[in-house]
DNA sequence: AGTGCGGCCTGTCCGC
DNA sequence: TGCGGACAGGCCGCAC
């Protein structure tokens, strides 16, 4: 669910309600979630100390040590929201909701839940550096930094014949965006989702780059979207929904020009465009392969 | 090496 | 009102 605006801001509400918070208990409601939670989390948590709350792509990292203990209890607790994850921080006073699977209890008398219905989300605990954890060690470029540009998206796509919108999608070139915000990026860069990567033109690829960066920035500074569940840290919604363009539009006119979106599904995932804004020039590449399959104009 | 697909889960919505 | 099927924001692991 929560892609790197969700996410951040999640950490955003989080990261000073948590640091320096001793943890005094965790229990594991349901360990079942994309990977097993470790039995023996809580032993590890317990009495641990929270120094940050950090993001990579879209996993939060929370560095815990252990004062009075040795150096090798010190780890860091990684945690992914999957599809439908959400952290709330509350009272233990407050009833527990369904599918709120793990808890954390604080020295501040409050409690962090992890809440996740479809469960395609992760609790890990690693002692090691964990950006070298397998699950990050591959991730790639962070978008909302000064290394990600129209340059080097222009460099990176040069070798992808596959759409743009699966290569802006694909974690371990870009991290932190989803189908919302691809969605929203290329129709606010005027790129059909469709285009092969490697026939982005430079001026596409800074436009790409801008509106990416624009796009993320704007959904943090609202708070995320809410389209079904999202929550933050707070349990309040997010309001970048109502700004979006595109996104789960289809038939309704675009507020440019006034055509309508239009649904296709690329990747078996549904992407919305406006035929107009986004028009398609295959003739922009001369690569037959990537020709292939696509309606004669 | 790049690409596309299946699968993991539950909840919601829509048509019958 | 109930039921089946489609679909949903992610991402690994696997074939080709």
């Amino acid at each position: 669910m929560p892609e790197l605006p969700e996410v951040e801001t999640t950490r955003q509400g989080l990261a000073p309600q948590l640091t320096q918070q001793v943890i005094i208990n965790c229990t594991i409601h349901n360990g079942r979630l994309r990977w097993p939670v470790a039995p023996d989390l809580p032993d590890r948590l317990k009495g641990g100390m929270i120094q940050s709350l950090q993001r990579r792509g879209k996993y939060l990292l929370c560095a815990i040590q252990h004062p009075h203990h040795t150096a090798t209890r010190t780890g860091t607790l990684i945690i992914h929201l999957g599809m439908s994850g959400s952290l709330r921080l509350t009272s233990p006073d407050e009833p527990l909701k369904k599918h709120d699977h793990v808890e954390i209890e604080l020295s501040h008398r409050q409690v962090l839940r992890y809440h996740d219905p479809r469960r395609f989300g992760a609790l890990l605990w690693t002692t090691a550096d964990p950006l070298q954890h397998p699950l990050l060690r591959t991730l790639g470029i962070e978008p909302l930094t000064d290394n990600f540009s129209g340059d080097w998206l222009y460099q990176r796509t040069r070798p992808y014949r596959s759409a743009i919108k699966a290569f802006i999608m694909n974690s371990h070139h870009i991290v932190g965006i989803g189908n919302i915000y691809a969605n929203e990026a290329l129709f606010m860069a005027q790129i059909h989702p469709q285009q092969a990567a490697h026939a982005l033109t430079m001026t596409q690829a800074h436009t790409l780059s801008d509106q990416i960066k624009s796009v993320l920035t704007r959904a943090i500074t609202q708070g995320g979207t809410t389209l079904r569940d999202f929550i933050n840290s707070q349990g309040q919604p997010g309001y970048f929904q109502q700004q979006l363009q595109v996104y789960d539009r289809a038939g309704q006119p675009c507020w440019r020009c006034h055509q309508l979106i239009q649904r296709h599904f690329l990747n078996q995932r549904a992407s919305y465009y406006c035929p107009h804004c986004q028009r398609w020039e295959p003739q922009t590449t001369h690569d037959k392969t990537a020709m292939k399959g696509k309606k004669t104009p």
